[in-house]
DNA sequence: GTCCGGGGGA
DNA sequence: TCCCCCGGAC
C-alpha cells in the first residue's frame, strides 16, 4: 500500500491512500465541517450558473479572492448570460475587463463563449474534456468549473491545492504534478464536489499556507503526515532581501508590458469604433517601439489596425472561435 | 527589481 | 520544455 507513495515519510501517508477509503472519509469529513464553519462566504460561491463559474475561475486564474469579488459582480451584471458575452464585441468586453488586467484572458472568455455558442448550443459543457477545449480553458479551469457548477467529482489542481495534497502525503520532495493530480481526484467528496473544490482552496489559503502554516487549527492535522514539521521548513526566498525602495516611479515604464497596458487602457477610454493614432512615442517607448507593439497586440486580435499607424478595439467578434 | 502563476504558443 | 502575459506581493 505504501509503496504506492514513494513520497512516503510515515504513515500517516496511507490515510490518503485510495485503497484506504475510512482515511479519505476522514479527510472528507474534517475539511468540510471545518468548510462548512470557516469557509469563506464569497458572492460567486452563491451562483452555479456554469457562466458565472466560469467568468469567476478565469478571474481567479490571475487575481486574488478579495479583488476578484467586485470584478465579477460587475462583470457578470454587464454580461448577465453566456448569451451576452457572445454577442458582445471584443472591445465592450475588454472594457468591462479594465482594471483586471491580463486583457488577452478577456477576449478569450469571449471567444469561449461564442464556441459554446456554436459547439454546445449555447450551454457550457459539464465534462472536463469538452470544457478543455474551450479558449482560456487549461486543466485546472476546466475541472473547477466541473466540480463546482456540474458536480463532477474531479479536482481543481492549482498552487494551493497542490501545496496542500502534497503536505498531506509527506513532508519530503513534492510528488510529480500526475501524482498530485490522482491523489486530488481521489479525495473529491463525491456529495460535494463544489464545496469540496471551495473548501481545498480555503483551507490553503487559511491554513495550510506557503510560508507559515497553521498546522495547530488545521481539521487534518491528525491525518497529514507533515503537520508540525514545516515550521521554518520554507523561509521563503523573499524574505530576506533588502528591497530598494528609493523614488516611487510609475511601474515598470521601460517595459513593454507597460507599454501594452497603456495603449489598450488609450484605446478603451476612446469612442467605440473611433480609430486613435499612435504616431507620438508613450512613455519612454519611441514611435517605433509603439508601433511594434501595436502589431503585437493586433496578432494577439487585442486591437485592429487601420494600416495608417491608427488601432481600435475590435467593434465586431470576427474570426472568433479557434480555440 | 524579482517572483509568482494558469493558459497559450513555439 | 521553454517563454510570455501582467498586476500584485514581497
Amino acid at each position: 500500500m505504501r509503496a504506492r507513495f514513494p513520497h512516503a515519510a510515515d504513515a500517516t501517508l496511507a490515510a490518503v491512500e485510495p485503497a484506504d477509503p475510512t482515511a479519505v472519509r476522514a479527510v472528507r469529513r474534517a475539511v468540510l465541517r471545518w468548510f462548512d464553519r470557516r469557509g469563506r462566504p464569497l458572492a460567486f460561491r452563491g451562483s452555479t450558473d456554469p457562466y458565472a463559474v466560469l467568468v469567476s475561475e478565469v478571474m481567479l486564474q490571475q487575481t486574488q479572492v478579495a479583488r476578484v469579488e467586485p470584478a465579477w459582480r460587475a462583470f457578470v451584471s454587464r454580461f448577465p448570460a453566456l448569451a451576452d458575452l457572445a454577442a458582445a464585441s471584443p472591445a465592450d468586453v475588454l472594457r468591462a475587463w479594465a482594471g483586471l488586467g491580463y486583457n488577452r484572458r478577456a477576449l478569450d472568455l469571449g471567444r469561449a463563449a461564442r464556441a459554446v455558442v456554436e459547439r454546445h448550443g449555447g450551454r457550457l459543457p459539464g465534462d472536463v474534456a469538452a470544457l478543455e477545449a474551450l479558449p482560456g480553458v487549461g486543466p485546472y479551469t476546466a475541472r473547477a468549473v466541473a466540480a463546482i457548477a456540474f458536480g463532477v467529482p474531479v479536482a481543481a489542481v492549482d498552487t494551493n491545492v497542490r501545496r496542500v495534497v502534497s503536505r498531506l502525503v509527506g513532508p519530503a520532495t513534492a510528488p510529480p504534478p500526475r501524482t498530485i493530480q490522482r491523489i486530488a481526484d481521489g479525495l473529491v467528496d463525491p456529495r460535494r464536489p463544489a464545496d469540496w473544490t471551495h473548501a481545498l482552496m480555503d483551507l490553503g489559503a487559511a491554513l495550510c499556507r506557503p510560508r507559515v502554516p497553521r498546522c495547530g487549527e488545521c481539521p487534518v492535522r491528525s491525518l497529514c503526515a507533515s503537520a508540525g514539521q514545516l515550521i521554518g521548513a520554507s523561509p521563503g526566498p523573499a524574505r530576506a532581501r533588502v528591497r530598494a525602495r528609493v523614488g516611487v516611479a510609475e511601474p515598470y515604464p521601460a517595459t513593454t508590458r507597460w507599454l501594452r497596458g497603456r495603449i489598450v487602457e488609450r484605446l478603451r477610454a476612446a469612442p467605440d469604433g473611433t480609430y486613435l493614432a499612435f504616431g507620438e512615442p508613450l512613455g519612454d517607448h519611441p514611435s517605433a517601439r509603439v508601433a511594434v507593439a501595436l502589431r503585437r497586440l493586433a496578432a494577439e486580435g487585442l486591437v485592429e489596425l487601420d494600416g495608417l499607424g491608427r488601432a481600435r478595439l475590435p467593434t465586431s467578434p470576427a474570426g472568433a472561435v479557434s480555440g
